[in-house]
DNA sequence: CCTACCGATCGGTAGG
DNA sequence: CCTACCGATCGGTAGG
């Protein structure tokens, strides 16, 4: 069995082309399965995936118990394709971010400013519960789910070397480049367990004060 | 119903005082409850509470499926004492700190950096699980418990507040204080997802990269 | 995508 | 602390 069989959804041999919806209004099929993984990933960062029920995530998409498993062939499959998605989605925002043309041009502070404010977003920006989902839930995936998702967030987290080896080189960063990383990078995950939007300072102060404390210059 | 009850452990309205084991061996009574603590740390840590049975737990520490039960009203009650055992741990270590003697002399940096090593200890010391289960498990606390384990946490994290002001007043650390100590604490807490003590720098070095990145002075 | 259902598992308990 | 067990729930499936 190749490994991407693992991660093989219903729906990509299965889809109901054609096929108009019989409800009052006929909205674009496809949509359920989008609506599927909302609901899923709203859940699964609620309540953790083992404590999500199929049928949790069934009646928020407003779908009876079964139908889940019309899009997806399990449960452990719907929680990859959470976390696919959300990592799919950072990487493309923060190539936006770096091959913008002006990026090149600023100074590595300010380079590093940008990658945290769009991490920020990514974490704790309306509705995005993807990314969170893939922070706290690695523990659930099967062994070649992990290895699959590792892959996707190593490049993530490269993005990140080249703007820290810049800051290290003109010692705006002493701590060694590799720690440094790590612990900056958790400063910012954790900031999932605790920010709230309406008591806790806007994701812009917060990108200010993450830029403040790890570097040696204003 | 007073909130204490929701922690109630049996064991301590029936303890079976001065009954010995059956067993080859006469082993002290009471070290049972404790096994049981640390078999639970070890399996929430490694794969969540949910999805952590208590056959498992009670597998793991050589009984049947119903005997947790004996010690423990509920799934629930073992998670929090859990909790409570790795808070009520952390805050003994830290006040051992700041009541040494010699603590009050150190320059605030090296304040901060003793805190650190006790900290990251705490978390990724052999066998230390009970905190690292505090951190992950927060959802599956019921409502209750998430106030009383606050009481705990706030207590904790109000520890770090005199020596980050320190710093501040010094300049060697701009950042404001209260956002700090959040993303500093996020950095530390977030280890536990990636530290491994046969790759990666001893806690002696960790620390000192720690102090590296946050604050502005060597 | 729904209906109806199965087999397995799980937290918890009675009674000793 | 064990034995034997219950009621509920859960992931998943057949058949349409």
């Amino acid at each position: 069995m190749p490994p991407a069989a693992a991660f093989e959804t219903n729906a990509t041999k299965a889809r109901p082309r054609g096929r108009p919806r019989k409800s009052q209004e006929e909205r674009d099929d496809g949509n359920r399965r989008q609506a599927l993984l909302r609901a899923a990933a709203k859940l699964f960062r609620r309540k953790g995936f083992a404590a999500t029920t199929t049928r949790d995530i069934a009646s928020a998409a407003d779908m009876r118990s079964g139908s889940p498993f019309y899009h997806f062939k399990s449960k452990s499959a719907l929680l990859y394709a959470v976390m696919e998605e959300g990592m799919t989605n950072a990487l493309e925002r923060q190539h936006e971010v770096l091959l913008h043309p002006d990026y090149a041009k600023l100074p590595p502070q300010d380079q590093l400013r940008q990658l945290i404010g769009v991490h920020f977003d990514v974490l704790l920006g309306p509705g995005n519960d993807f990314v969170p989902v893939m922070l706290y839930e690695w523990r659930s995936l099967t062994a070649i789910q992990r290895k699959a998702m590792r892959q996707l967030v190593q490049n993530y987290e490269g993005l990140w070397l080249p703007v820290l080896q810049a800051l290290h080189d003109c010692e705006f960063l002493v701590a060694p480049v590799g720690i440094a990383r790590l612990l900056l990078l958790g400063a910012l995950n954790w900031s999932v367990q605790w920010y709230d939007p309406r008591k806790d300072a806007s994701l812009n102060d917060l990108s200010d004060a993450a830029i403040q404390l790890f570097i040696k210059a204003q």
